[in-house]
DNA sequence: CTTCCTTCGATACAGTGTATTGAGAAATAC
DNA sequence: GTATTTCTCAATACACTGTATCGAAGGAAG
């Protein structure tokens, strides 16, 4: 049985009320500050002063907490009000869709782990529903089969640039938050491979500007290259 | 010090002779037979006759064991002998790319935990960067500027799709690989929400046929998006 | 043979997710 | 009102994790 099917146990008016929000919360709060890896029933238990297997009332799994926490963030990317159907497939589907990629991005920015688990657990709960159905409403009613093309192209572009980039961000701070520093620690290994004159376009890409791939300008392009899709119908 | 620049210990003619890719492979072995949750270090020595202690000689920490897991799936998806820069930017870059890609996705689904993996960590193995050797080298001698924008936005939809793909395909098995039996199993609660009228966009996407969207299918419309760059010139 | 230095395995520790169990309180029955 | 049942919670326990420490064994150098 699915997290969200189960009733939460009555908050009994004990020491502390607990209730499935406030365990989320204190869950995301904790990931948010030291990582994922920080997330463990205990710690969580602790923030709230309670004992680990208090929480097992709540959750049947620490899976589960995940899912919720997950859940939780997609509830912060979708936009509250906008449950209603957009225009009937104008030209501002690719606003719409725009939008929800950049405010998905946002939130991975802002609650890293969301990019690790992002699409690596089925998305079931009310608000991935929402997030899903936001998604397909940016296309009005375009035919069924060239929405379902449309948004998942796009939403793989979205899962897999936020990951990239939350990824760099945190090379990047592993090593002192100093570019400089990075090209220190990684340069001598580096150098000393691009040496082997293994790696002819790599070496030509690393001595280049480096212009980091920007979020919005690949979504352009997958957006670009989806276009024809829902403006020729099909 | 990165895992890459480190020597490996000299094999001692000891009961078991031991080395970097035999850890590896028997890692890589659980990992593909019970998943990744079940590689530990104490079962990868296990399954080589040692000590968990023996292999820090050789990884100095489980996050390097992972990095070389990863980097020997790359070495599996680029292609050995493609060392060489392709045709200079003729049309087929779009055959090397989609190559490439098909590889990656190939990859990933004999090795699922490899999904999990891919984009979480900084990746300077040989074989990452000879992954992003051939991947670089598809544009042959396109400007430095369209080729990062290029590979990185066709990236970044493979590894989304692929993640997608490999949860999804997790997801179907875990009910039992029965596409009925999966219905059914989360089919209640799905009738549950949906009948809210909450999700009318996604009541509409289940109840028509299910057409699951096609990688290749996908990337096409990812090039095409791209393809004004490299064809037009920056 | 002795000495030294490397390498290995056992032990140990702090931490994890979770099953079990026993105490205590709330709710019900009389 | 008391007695009994039921439910909730916290403590304990277990198997497991990654890794530090340390003592012993074994090959190399003198």
């Amino acid at each position: 049985m699915l997290v969200w099917e189960r009733p939460e146990p009555p908050s009994r008016p004990a020491p502390s009320p607990l209730s499935r929000e406030r365990i989320v919360r204190a869950a995301i709060d904790l990931a948010d500050r030291d990582g994922l890896d920080a997330v463990s029933l205990r710690k969580v238990a602790a923030a709230l002063d309670a004992g680990p297997m208090r929480l097992y009332g709540y959750l049947s799994t620490k899976e589960e907490l995940l899912d919720l926490m997950v859940d939780e963030v997609y509830g912060e990317i979708v936009p509250s009000g906008s449950a209603g159907p957009a225009g009937p497939s104008g030209d501002d589907w690719r606003a719409a869709l725009t939008e929800l990629a950049r405010r998905t991005r946002e939130a991975a920015l802002r609650h890293e782990w969301f990019a690790d688990l992002l699409g690596s657990r089925p998305r079931l709960g009310p608000n991935a529903l929402a997030y899903l159905e936001a998604s397909l409403a940016c296309l009005g009613d375009t035919a069924v089969g060239t929405v379902v093309r449309v948004v998942s192209t796009v939403n793989a572009y979205v899962l897999g640039a936020v990951r990239r980039e939350v990824t760099e961000l945190r090379a990047e701070r592993a090593t002192g938050m100093d570019e400089q520093a990075y090209q220190a620690a990684r340069g001598p290994y580096l150098a000393r491979m691009l040496a082997t004159g293994r790696y002819p376009a790599v070496a030509r890409f690393v001595e280049g500007e480096d212009v980091d791939p920007d979020f919005d300008e690949g979504l352009e392009y997958v957006l670009d290259g989806v276009a024809p899709l829902v403006s020729g119908g099909r």
